[in-house]
DNA sequence: CCTGAAACGGACTGATGAGTCCGCTTACGT
DNA sequence: ACGTAAGCGGACTCATCAGTCCGTTTCAGG
């Protein structure tokens, strides 16, 4: 019950690297369609697995956004909390702009994949800095990462890190 | 053959009505039908005059940027051009966020409508306070427009100014 | 092998939305 | 009042996309 069919899992396999790379270019709106044809299988082997395209998206990002949950726990260790949000933000800088098209993903599905685990590590991160007296403390810590958000995928292609610059200098105390 | 029947000048108008509503509430996403059965037409008549949906946009849009406009120039004959820039951003900030659906129309039209005269007017508020030594300079002009934007319409409800704010200080020299 | 369950894939459905067409209606000049 | 051109509106086409179904193929255990 629980093994897969080899022909089953190789297909697997297929769909999640085709959906991947389908999502990190067109973001949310890359059709299932696409995915399939780009997977070399029917689109209902792709439903049968992934019972709605959300699912299927889930399945992709999880890794993405378990990579940045553990550089949030990183920086959480960090002994300098007042300079550990900066870091962090442009850590996560990096990843997220490696693959813009996946963290809109991300935005779509909100809170579903790890995406709360990883709002709350950022909320902590915030709070820390804000007391260190290096973050301005107007900000409600969950209002932090949208404004960072928003400014990295608004950032012309290359002129990310100037955007993220720009916005960690408002940010500071 | 250039004056309108007294009917279809009304319909026009219902439908330039119902339509500024439509986009205001959902952006550009409205349907074309929504627009019609909210003026109380069939959408054949909306299409009779606005052979597109982006037509019909670039109408509805065309005195919402025209205002926008004249704020602009206005700003351009203030004395103190360093801080006419932040001036202009918080008082563009009151026009942009008091119909949030418009201006993602704006931006999904780019440049169509009078675009490129609010970026052109944009753009030299911008250079005249790099020169005046209060804005940082290592953005392009045509680079602080778009980030501006993305933080306006990143903000939770009522939080804008503040979002403004961060953005603001960190452009600041 | 050979058989049955697992897996496949594409035809199909249903929804949505842009844009077209044409028979009917209505304003308005004479 | 009436004839006609301007205007109307909804039925229609076309395309897209998520999700379903089922006849056919293929894997794997005996």
């Amino acid at each position: 019950m629980t093994e897969l069919r080899a022909d089953a899992r190789r297909n697997l396999e297929r769909v999640l690297d085709a959906a991947t790379e389908a999502f990190a270019a067109s973001g949310p709106d890359a059709s299932i369609d696409e995915i399939a044809r780009a997977a070399g299988v029917g689109h209902g082997t792709v439903f049968r697995r992934f019972p709605t395209k959300d699912d299927l998206m889930y399945a992709v990002i999880e890794r993405h956004v378990a990579q940045m949950c553990a550089m949030a726990e990183e920086a959480l260790h960090s002994n300098d909390p007042g300079e550990a949000f900066f870091d962090f933000a442009r850590r996560l800088g990096e990843v997220v702009m490696s693959t813009p098209g996946l963290h809109r993903c991300v935005v779509h599905c909100g809170e579903k994949p790890r995406g709360a685990e990883l709002e709350e590590l950022g909320r902590t991160l915030v709070a820390r800095a804000q007391r260190a007296g290096t973050l301005r403390s107007d900000l409600k810590p969950s209002e932090v990462g949208p404004l960072i958000r928003a400014a990295l995928l608004a950032a012309p292609p290359g002129q990310w890190r100037l955007y993220l610059d720009v916005v960690l200098d408002g940010l500071r105390a």
